[in-house]
DNA sequence: GTTCTAACGGGACCGTGGTTCCGTTAAGGT
DNA sequence: ACCTTAACGGAACCACGGTCCCGTTAGAAC
């Protein structure tokens, strides 16, 4: 997300279809999506973050997106129409950076290890301001709220064969929800960062993590 | 918060002092908050609710909620100036509007009880739609993420007695960390309706409050 | 290399969200 | 009951976010 040059081939062509399907109606960015196309996606995605990051949501101006990108604002527009428009392609964007899990072999290791994940990228001051932002958008536009949620299933689904792995291994009871385990660890996380206020520091990370062991142990987690 | 007429008392008296506290500047309604001014803002901030329950944070438009309130336009910005500010005060008055919590002598249907209520609030259409509007206005402002704050750690407070009598019955260990146990009660449904979009039913309410209670005696939730 | 046209970009344009002005209404103190 | 002035409300006003128009650039196909 951070220092890449120009030109990552882009598995998805940053689809914006439009919400009630118009018959013959080609969104743009679709029939020639390489070299230029890709490139622009790419610059006003990182602009949007970084202006997200800096303002919050609501002071998103897709104009100022336009400015950082370095591109004109007419084509922001063209292509994204409004802010939870480009926040949703943005999540889908993110969802294809998935970092690949840690694995100790230890389920107690494992799932404090996402949980100071969670909390160093949530207290970081522009990863945090980043996902205040987008859930905030998400709580405005169901078709940026569907990105935010493939985004977690995804990162979920990237965390839960720890889970599964210590099912197997008999340190979990048989039939246990393993996305629901990893859905606990972060859930308390999100809590602070969105509700409570309370800090985002390693105990609460820890707290966290031990916290959904101990109810996985107990049970709570078996369907 | 849904048929009361006219009038209300109303025992704060609606502050939004200004950020940078100006020497000698008086914010519109502090001098004279009975009457007609208490009514303005009962009203203005009933319609606040309703627009943001219908459209959502960012389609929030003071005019709009003006209208609603019959109460004029210029009125509404004078008193709160910008929509974050008006939803940081309909926050201070959600906060005072407390229902107390049920007291049935055990933690288990306690925690039960609080979970299906939690569940059911943010399953509710108006309700549902409102948690998540002034959530997204708090990630947008500090003033707004403090009231915020101060909601939560008053419902908190209301139910954190169930737990702090179930440590004196010696059914959880002593040191338990009463608020912390409620708010890992709240956290997974939070969660679902901001981040993953996974239902809100009663098997979840459930399961967040068994999870919080196997984990409570287990000991996570000891300082 | 050439052609065709998708996609971009600058600048003029326009509607509306927010401010200002000033007259009216009604708290609150005596 | 009277007076002072805080607070409200209508209407004109203004600025800027978003759209439109049209010329330019550069993918993709041959």
């Amino acid at each position: 997300m951070a220092s890449e040059g120009v030109g990552r081939p882009s598995s998805e062509p940053g689809r914006v279809e439009s919400s009630s399907v118009e018959p013959g109606r080609v969104e743009p960015g679709s029939v020639r999506p390489g070299g230029r196309t890709a490139r622009v996606r790419e610059s006003v995605l990182r602009a949007a973050g970084d202006a997200l990051a800096e303002h919050g949501f609501d002071r998103l101006d897709l104009a100022d997106v336009a400015r950082r990108a370095e591109v004109g604002k007419t084509t922001v527009y063209r292509r994204w129409s409004t802010p939870t428009g480009l926040i949703a392609d943005l999540l889908d964007d993110m969802a294809e950076q998935s970092s690949p899990r840690t694995a100790t072999g230890s389920l107690t290791e494992d799932l404090r290890a996402n949980a100071r994940l969670v909390a160093t990228t949530l207290s970081d001051p522009r990863q945090g301001a980043l996902f205040r932002s987008v859930i905030a958008a998400a709580t405005c536009d169901p078709r940026t709220a569907e990105a935010l949620h493939r985004f977690y299933a995804i990162r979920i689904k990237e965390w839960s064969g720890c889970v599964t792995e210590a099912v197997e291994r008999g340190e979990l009871p048989a039939g246990t929800d393993a996305d629901e385990v990893i859905r606990a660890v972060s859930a308390p996380l999100y809590y602070r960062l969105l509700a409570s206020g309370d800090p985002l520091d390693e105990a609460a990370a820890d707290r966290a993590a031990g916290a959904a062991e101990a109810a996985a142990r107990a049970g709570a987690y078996v369907n």
